[in-house]
DNA sequence: AACGAGGATTTGT
DNA sequence: ACAAATCCTCGTT
C-alpha cells in the first residue's frame, strides 16, 4: 500500500496526469475514475470528490458537483478542443493516456484494498464490518495517511453506521480529518460495490439504471460489443456528451453528434486504427435484424434507438 | 459530402 | 460459430 491520498475531479484534460504519476511516484488517487466507471447518477458516489487530502502534486481543483435533480444530460462536458487543449494528435494521445490511467488506478486501488483486507483480516465491504473491524480500518487508515488519531470517536460503530454517515457527520466527529476519513471510506465503498457488481451478474435489480452495468466492459472477460460500447459512452455524458448523447434516455434514443470521434473511440477500443463511421454504422445496421438497435420511428440522421432501453 | 440500407467477403477470437 | 471489419453499390438528404 502506498502513500497515496487525495481526490481530484475530472481527470479529463488534466495534462499533468501522466507526468504527475511519473514524477511523483503515483501519489494521487483520482476518485473521478470511479465515477467514470459507473453512472454519474450514483448518488452516494457523488460526494466522494470533495475532500482532497494530501495532494502532493499540482492537481486540478475539485469541480463543484451538480445538485440532485438536475438533468444528467445537462451536466458539464469537459472537452479538450473547447479548452483549447491541442486538437489532433496530442488530444488523442491524452485521451488514450487517460483511459490507461483510469484502468491502472482502479486496478491499483483494488489491489491495495485487497492487501489491506488480508492484513487486517476484514472484508472489503464496509457494510459488513462490526465495530472491531471499524476500529481496525480506522487505525490502518490513520497510520497510512499520517492522520491525527481519531481515537475512540467511532467506538461501538459498525460499518453500516459509518456508511450511513455523511461527510458533515464525519467532520463534526473528527474536525481534524473527518473529511479525509469519509473520502477513504467512500473509496472502499466504491470498490466493494464494483466487486459485487462484477461477480454477481444480474441477480439483483436496484432500480432502473442498474441493468446497463451488466454490459459494462470493465468486468466481463468477453470482448466488448459495439452496442455495449455505445452505452458506456452514453452513460458518461461528462466525458463523451460532446460526441454522443441521449435524446430520450427512457426510450433509448440517442444521437451521434460527432461520428468521426465516436468511430475513433471505437477503433481505439478494438485496436482498429482504420475504423471510421462508415464501418461503424454498418455494424450498427447489423443490429437491426438482431433486435438490438433500430432507427427511431421518426428517422433522423445519426439518431438510433436501443430496442431494449434500460 | 455525409449519411443510410444491406449484400458479400474476410478477419480475429 | 460469431461479431465485427472491410469493401462495395446504390439511394437519400
Amino acid at each position: 500500500m502506498g502513500h497515496r491520498a487525495g481526490a481530484a475531479w475530472e481527470m479529463e484534460d488534466t495534462k499533468p496526469c501522466m507526468e504527475a504519476l511519473e514524477h511523483c511516484g503515483f501519489p494521487g488517487l483520482y476518485l473521478s475514475c470511479f465515477d467514470m466507471l459507473f453512472t454519474e447518477d450514483s448518488a452516494w458516489l457523488v460526494k466522494v470528490s470533495e475532500a482532497s487530502p494530501g495532494l502532493a502534486c499540482a492537481m486540478p481543483v475539485p469541480v463543484p458537483r451538480m445538485a440532485h435533480g438536475e438533468e444528467p444530460e445537462q451536466c458539464p462536458v469537459i472537452d479538450s478542443q473547447a479548452l483549447g487543449l491541442s486538437p489532433g494528435l496530442e488530444g488523442q494521445e491524452e485521451e488514450r493516456s487517460l483511459e490507461q490511467v483510469q484502468s491502472m488506478v482502479v486496478g491499483e486501488v483494488l489491489k491495495d484494498i485487497e492487501t489491506a483486507c488480508k492484513l487486517l483480516n476484514i472484508t472489503p465491504d464496509p457494510m459488513e464490518w462490526n465495530s472491531g473491524n471499524v476500529q481496525k480500518w480506522l487505525l490502518w487508515t490513520e497510520h497510512l495517511y499520517r492522520l491525527p488519531q481519531a481515537g475512540k470517536t467511532f467506538q461501538e460503530q459498525t460499518g453500516k453506521d459509518l456508511c450511513a454517515m455523511s461527510e458533515e457527520d464525519f467532520r463534526q466527529r473528527v474536525p481534524q480529518c473527518g473529511d479525509t476519513l469519509h473520502a477513504h471510506l467512500d473509496i472502499w465503498k466504491s470498490a466493494a460495490w464494483m466487486k459485487e457488481r462484477c461477480s454477481v451478474g444480474d441477480s439483483k435489480i436496484t432500480g432502473g439504471e442498474e441493468l446497463w452495468l451488466e454490459a459494462d466492459s470493465s468486468c466481463s472477460g468477453q470482448p466488448i460489443h459495439l452496442w455495449q460500447f455505445l452505452r458506456e459512452l452514453l452513460f458518461k455524458p461528462h466525458n463523451y456528451g460532446r460526441c454522443i448523447r441521449w435524446l430520450n434516455k427512457e426510450k433509448g434514443i440517442f444521437k451521434i453528434e460527432d461520428s468521426a470521434h465516436v468511430a475513433r473511440l471505437w477503433g481505439r477500443r478494438k485496436n482498429r486504427p482504420a475504423m471510421n463511421y462508415d464501418k461503424l454504422s454498418r455494424s450498427i445496421r447489423q443490429y437491426y435484424k438482431k433486435g438490438i438497435i433500430r432507427k427511431p420511428d421518426v428517422s433522423q440522421r445519426l439518431v438510433y434507438q436501443f430496442v431494449h432501453p434500460v
